[in-house]
RNA sequence: GCCGGGAUGGCGGAACUGGCAGACGCAACGGACUCAAAAUCCGUCGGGGGGCAACCCCCAUGAGGGUUCGAUUCCCUCUCUCGGCACCA
């Protein structure tokens, strides 16, 4: 939609206000050919790196999220800036994966012509943008200089063992032909194109971040990041704390006398031992039934002969069933293994049964089910009529108490029927119970986490391809260090097919190459990398761009990393923020880098929505910047945005808003314009310009723009009063305090205060207390807690002063007509007589 | 289901550490300027009631309870809503 309002028009159609057009453009070819952001990073005394998401540069062009997200950043950049840092913003292009490629396919494309052209389109919007951007160090992750870094990145991660290589069950998507990453599968489907998503059984590259999970989760505590982001990484990496039990199963001479089994011809001789995985261990006594899931590989082992038809039909139907239908459906089924084993705390026989509602991939793939004490193994047990018993108590319960649901509450409960342990409440218990069995060893202590490895390889063309060889007699070679990049071919057939593997197996010249090792012919690695992993050490590459020699120079990094403030959207909260931090400790671990942490502020920006709805194409209501930028100008569309709601939460996007913005840069403007040099500032109005720089100067570090918007509005509401003429005392920090929002306004206006240096290398105005402080002190009266007057009073007045001054006003003292039964006094703020 | 965030005028939103609820902006209405309009400037603007009037009183921050001299703010219960996770043992 691009009904956007048209500006103010004067009476020969000439804008009202200022025009933003001539302005912004005279500032823009000044900066670009001052390089005036351009940052010295050799030099730089005070680095300061306010760094955001990188965008992926998409056919439709900047989008008005970006371009809030990038507004926020830029805000505190130049605010820093104004503190006398020296600001490194730079930006750069997300632009390898399959959301570019399948663009590419849909356009009919290829990604190599389609790429360059959006970043060119990228860039042009951008410039006009306001942003302080150092464009001499940009980022393209599809560009040779930088995916041979990227390629190396993965070499590191080989070298140390933390690269490996697995056939392992992996989310196809059978729409866009390739593997997905966990994180990349919502609710069974694949979070691109939303189509269902398959397992497969494929060879794939993995990055062993759960050897990581603890730092992970222990350093969140560290960080200064928005709680949601620390609290979704939390939940993500899903530490659990408990045993693993071990439930010895039954050989056939002692099943033969309770049921008709026997030793299937692959069990082996020696005893076998089913371990599963608990966060209850105190509840092992309740435990009436093991449950194997149907991938384990123990199953065919206990299987007994005269279950075996029904167990592989079972598993048969457990792997064909898509993964939606696996782990959302609340109704339980399972088959009976034909086995027992011995519940090691009761020593009673129990039988093991399969089911699908244990998933392979957590724990041991077994557990013990407690129906008394657990959700879905009461539900299980209920259908298929197994045993339920109680082992805790809940206050007032006895162990005889029927269990009508599962008990799950900890808090509070003692345990029951659950021999020597019987009375001991649930905490003590889950220790005692795990350090009782340890002891005959068929316990462990153990802690689960859910995070799970990192898939990294793609079957796909668009991503840097993963730097090895195979080679029939040297094996799997590393591509040496001095061969990278492996470019990526430019080839005309980039389409994924049904094979499993990646389109580039198909181009012949690429894919034979000369072994490293020995040198006869061998082949290539034909998988490409997840574009996480590009994203996952870009900020590294920023102040180092230019250096082919390194990824990132050792002093420029030590000088320049971390990172000081990092802007983005919550939607990476788990992946690219949890990769990176990944891939960080592993640079910090190989001595790369000094640090473990890359960011040691994370803000998540909230999302723009349009007249209260997400904006979409389908619904017609998104909104192009470029539009908004040509009509009202940058300046003011920039503070429109920061002025919809708090930065940190997002905000309604109405075209109605957005005039009394302009309509607050325009009495900026005429203030300034008309201001006198000669007079004697008013009083009053210092007072104001005093409160109003301490409120701005607060506000912007906390991101709090909305509110430092409105404070400068209330200041230019005091200094126009009437048609008051301001003094040049009263505008000039103002022009600085506006400066962060609207840059190339507030560049013109000091220049036309006769400035010849550049607003953005002057320093921040201090507030002077002095002038704040007031020698009277206005006191709110309260009877009862209800406010009933004011009093104006000298500063520091006793309660007695107060009070009598109170008492004088008739509105306070028809309220008061016996003497007061208390009284509550805060000295220069507020009395309350109680009555 | 679990874990977070939120609910304040017609609308977007403000309110420090518990201390004058509704800053600032939009919309609306009235006025000045104008032949007229636009722009600009001045004013009104949560609801109810009282007063000729300056003004005065009561109610009000999703609902209900509680703590407190005093609650948008803290506690409990509930409703709705947005986001994340979801058969994770």
């Amino acid at each position: 939609m691009t009904d956007t309002v048209p500006p103010p028009a004067g009476p020969q159609g000439e804008p009202a206000g200022y025009d933003p057009a001539v302005v912004e453009r005279k500032w823009r070819e000044r900066w670009a050919a001052d390089a005036a952001n351009r940052t010295d990073i050799e030099g730089a005394r005070h680095p300061f790196y306010a760094l955001m998401m990188f965008p992926y540069p998409s056919a439709e062009g900047l989008h008005v999220g970006n371009l809030f997200a990038f507004t926020g950043n830029d805000i505190y950049a130049r605010f820093q800036r104004l503190q006398g840092l020296d600001v490194f913003e730079p930006i750069g292009f997300d632009a390898f994966g399959i959301h570019s490629e399948n663009h590419a396919l849909k356009v009919g494309v290829h990604p190599m012509e389609l790429i360059p052209a959006n970043i060119a389109n990228f860039t042009s919007q951008l410039t006009r943008a306001g942003l302080m951007l150092d464009w001499s160090r940009t980022i393209d992750t599809t560009h040779p200089s930088y995916y041979k870094w990227t390629q190396w990145v993965f070499l590191q991660l080989l070298d140390r063992g933390l690269a490996y290589k697995k056939k392992a069950a992996v989310n196809w998507c059978p729409n866009d032909k390739t593997v997905l990453a966990n994180e990349q599968v919502e609710g069974g489907h694949c979070e691109r194109c939303g189509a269902l998503v398959e397992q497969r059984y494929l060879e794939q590259w993995f990055f062993r971040i759960t050897h990581y999970a603890e730092r992970l989760l222990r350093n969140l505590d560290t960080l200064d990041w928005s709680a949601s982001t620390r609290a979704a990484q939390r939940a993500w990496i899903g530490r659990s704390d408990g045993a693993e039990l071990h439930f010895r199963v039954l050989n056939s001479f002692e099943n033969a006398g309770s049921a008709a089994v026997h030793v299937t011809a692959e069990s082996p001789a020696a005893p076998l031992e089913l371990t599963v995985f608990t966060t209850r261990p105190d509840t092992v006594f309740g435990a009436t039934y093991v449950v194997v899931s149907p991938e384990h590989p123990l199953l065919d082992a206990i299987t007994t002969a005269d279950q075996r038809d029904v167990v592989a039909a079972y598993r048969a139907r457990a792997g064909r069933q898509d993964v939606i239908a696996r782990k959302t459906k609340k109704e339980k089924s399972g088959v009976f293994t034909g086995s027992y084993v011995l519940n090691p705390a009761t020593g009673r026989m129990i039988p093991v049964w399969a089911a699908d509602y244990v998933l392979m991939e957590y724990g041991t793939g077994a557990i013990m089910a407690v129906p008394g004490h657990d959700e879905r193994d009461y539900a299980f047990a209920r259908k298929f009529a197994l045993p339920i018993v109680r082992v805790v108590m809940g206050p007032g319960d006895s162990p005889q108490t029927s269990l009508r649901e599962a008990y799950i509450e900890e808090a509070g409960g003692r345990l029951c029927n659950s021999g020597e342990f019987n009375d001991y409440p649930v905490d003590e218990a889950k220790r005692q119970i795990t350090a009782w069995l340890e002891a005959k060893g068929l316990a462990r202590a153990v802690v689960n986490y859910r995070l799970h490895d990192w898939c990294i390889s793609r079957q796909r063309y668009w991503g840097p391809p993963i730097p090895i060889i195979y080679c029939d007699t040297c094996g799997m070679q590393q591509v040496p260090e001095k061969d990278l990049p492996v470019l990526l071919p430019n080839i005309p057939d980039f389409r994924p097919d049904d094979s499993g593997v990646s389109p580039l197996a198909r181009h012949a010249e690429w894919y034979h190459v000369a072994c490293p090792e020995c040198g006869r012919s061998a082949r290539r690695e034909t998988d490409v990398s997840d574009t996480f992993l590009d994203s996952g050490w870009y900020f590294l590459r920023y102040p180092s761009v230019g250096r082919d020699d390194v990824p990132f120079d050792a002093a420029i990094t030590r000088k320049w990393l971390p990172v000081d403030s990092y802007i983005g959207g919550n939607e990476h909260a788990v992946l690219h923020l949890l990769y990176s931090r990944f891939l960080t400790m592993v640079l910090h671990d190989a001595g790369r880098v000094d640090f473990d942490e890359p960011f040691r502020k994370f803000r998540a920006h909230g999302l723009i929505i349009r007249d209260g709805a997400k904006m979409s194409k389908s619904k017609g209501n998104v909104v192009n910047p470029d539009d908004y930028i040509d009509t009202w100008g940058a300046d003011t569309f920039r503070t429109y945005l920061m002025f919809l709601g708090p930065f940190e939460e997002g905000g309604d996007f109405r075209d109605a808003g957005i005039s009394g913005v302009k309509r607050f840069l325009d009495r900026v403007y005429f203030s300034v314009r008309d201001c006198r040099a000669d007079g004697e500032p008013d009083p009053d109005v210092l007072l104001k310009l005093q409160q109003t720089i301490k409120k701005v100067g607060e506000d912007i570090p906390a991101l709090s723009y909305n509110t430092a918007i409105a404070a400068m509005m209330e200041y230019v509401n005091v200094l126009r009063r009437g048609e008051r003429r301001a003094q040049r005392r009263e505008v000039e920090p103002l022009v600085q305090l506006v400066a962060p929002f609207a840059p190339h306004l507030a560049a013109e206006l000091w220049q036309m205060l006769g400035h010849s240096a550049d607003v953005f290398d002057s320093r921040w105005p201090a507030f002077d207390a002095a002038l704040m402080k007031r020698n009277t002190a206005t006191i709110v009266v309260q009877v009862n807690g209800k406010t009933r007057g004011s009093v104006v009073v000298t500063q520091g007045a006793a309660e007695q002063v107060v009070t009598a001054a109170a008492m004088a006003e008739p509105s306070v003292a028809k309220f008061v007509t016996t003497q007061p039964k208390k009284v509550i006094f805060l000295p220069d703020k507020l009395l309350n007589l109680v009555v």
